[in-house]
DNA sequence: TTGTACGCGTTATCAT
DNA sequence: ATGATAACGCGTACAA
């Protein structure tokens, strides 16, 4: 209705003194008797006076440009993506730009980086490898470009802060899962590739929920490269290689696969007709994980708010630029998200704005 | 960077016309010659114009009051309350004021919501009694007052959409759960209490899942009051009546509560030593559900994101008061969250913003 | 059909 | 220490 808030010019109207003065109080510029000082505060704290944030805006001409590079499986980008259109569809009304760069190779992202830093406000990287970033997020930093960091984190550099998931604990919540689903005494088989940080987390993490247990043997790891998860890339072999760990441990209660492959995995146990003795856990949505989590073949995979880990670095790094945020944490830690049949729905593709 | 979105003066002078023209083109107001129109399309479109939404508000002096009300149990309205908190300090700046109504009873509230008629621009509502509220909310659409619902949703009215959990859904999702963690055929006990209208709808999607299911047997449902989800109000006599269904049932293998009452059926499972043998599902991350779920007497609870029930219906529906904003759903359904042991802190009071 | 001019609330520059 | 004034980009009433 019409409720309308006051303004600096009301409070200035107010007090007999000009805009400027209270402006300067506001935003306490100095330069300013204390006596004033106090009576603008006051009457500000008495009449709640809100500053507007359009006229903000505005008047600053705000217009910053955020760089975003990572270098991740496509169709995990893909939903990452989907939350970094909606916060630019939410913010270029404020003036924010975006330069996207996507690499295909990890040096690529390298030379990616090095190339925007004449060119961006901020940046917001996903480093693949974070140990040979954290010189070059540095240099940023020096040169008084905030760096924020996503999906990946590079802790031992000085980027603001981390938005992503806590492998470790993605990997505990595995270990939880798979102990209250998996009925029967037996072995559980651990599928991974050696020279993925992110699975060498899980692995971890699964570990430590379950090494007290005596109630399962963990066999593994087992090395199967994921192929970035492209389902025809998967040979022969591969398939054998799954179906030789079934028929090698006919007690096997359990598969928990931290990579992509968990696709080839699901696919061999249903063939094998062990959908029902063997369950099968893994992490993240992809498009060839969902008819196997239809049918109940995976029983469940662990998701890490894709859309999130886009949308709010973006939304948040562009506050600390225009409106000098404060950040408070320096590690802000998505959600576990526990996907079965009855939820997926929820999981894939599914955002609000 | 120095990136300078292109302004409708910009584009004004390029083409020789006034602002105004440019004006009319891009709001479609007519009266504009097609030649005209067509030329200052293809400009926008080859420059790729983006409004200024800072400006828009400010020229505009948007500036509106959304009313909220609910009769809800209120650890479950603290949580909704975090979201809109939320929402509120991002967009107090751009002139949105709220007014919020907490009831505490049906007929209070509909008072409540009666008087705010006359105050409020929009109207944000979870109507404890859907029917009762239909015609309400129609009073307000027929007045040119957007109303929108949340948690609790009044279908048959003429709401424009909804914002909360599909109840019916989330009982699906907990029978599937239980399938999965039950490890042993036996019984499961329904606790409800039946003039709870969400929990009628988790008991039926409940039942869609287990019916065809041989494997268990549902006795129930066992009616008990939640007393509001207050711990000291349950009685020796509520303690003793769940004590008897499990003194009654021996191959009981899991309680399956649909309302605040899980904090008691969790306390005599526990106090009876029966952690290991009877699962323990519920709904919702209660501040006495806490400690249950930290040493596994309560299984999962399936949550149902109560914070995004207050920010998201908000955000929307100030867009829709203040920038025209087309709703394209009816329905915004909220994720199913399962929460266990591992992941209970990222459903607990935890947000981004 | 098109153009002019003022105001929205704030910031910033230049006087006093 | 305080005040006047011109932007910022857009909407709008009014004039041509």
């Amino acid at each position: 209705m019409e409720m309308k808030n006051i303004t600096i010019s009301d409070i200035a109207e107010a007090l007999n003194l000009s805009r400027s003065t209270i402006d300067r109080v506001i935003n306490n510029r100095g330069s300013v008797a204390k006596e004033t000082q106090k009576k603008v505060l006051d009457y500000i704290e008495k009449n709640d006076y809100k500053p507007n944030r359009a006229a903000k805006h505005l008047a600053k001409m705000t217009n910053c440009t955020i760089g975003i590079s990572y270098y991740l499986p496509e169709k995990f980008a893909a939903q990452i993506k989907t939350g970094i259109e909606d916060v630019y569809q939410e913010l270029k009304g404020y003036g924010l730009n975006l330069i996207i760069k996507e690499a295909s190779s990890f040096a690529e992202q390298i030379d990616q980086i090095k190339e925007m830093k004449s060119k961006v406000d901020g940046l917001m990287v996903a480093p693949w490898s974070p140990k040979k970033t954290n010189s070059l997020i540095n240099k940023f930093i020096e040169d008084k470009i905030p760096v924020v960091t996503f999906n990946r984190d590079a802790p031992e550099s000085n980027r603001l802060f981390y938005f992503g998931c806590d492998y470790f604990k993605a990997g505990r919540i595995s270990g939880e899962l798979i102990k209250k689903i998996t009925l029967t005494a037996g072995k559980i088989a651990i599928i991974s590739n050696d020279d993925d940080l992110v699975g060498k987390s899980r692995v971890q993490g699964f570990y430590s929920i379950l090494k007290e247990n005596t109630f399962h043997q963990i066999i593994g790891p087992f090395t199967v490269y994921d192929h970035f998860g492209i389902s025809d890339a998967y040979t022969q072999k591969d398939v054998n290689y799954i179906k030789k760990i079934i028929e090698d441990n006919p007690d096997l209660k359990a598969f928990y696969v931290v990579n992509q492959s968990l696709y080839l995995v699901a696919r061999v146990v249903k063939e094998m007709g062990k959908k029902d003795q063997i369950k099968v856990i893994g992490f993240d949505l992809f498009d060839n994980f969902i008819p196997f989590l239809e049918e109940e073949v995976i029983d469940a995979v662990i998701c890490q708010e894709p859309y999130s880990q886009g949308y709010f670095p973006v939304k948040i790094l562009f506050e600390i630029l225009v409106e000098d945020r404060e950040v408070e944490k320096s590690e802000f830690i998505t959600r576990l998200e526990v996907v079965l049949k009855e939820n997926l729905n929820y999981y894939h593709n599914y955002h609000y704005l």
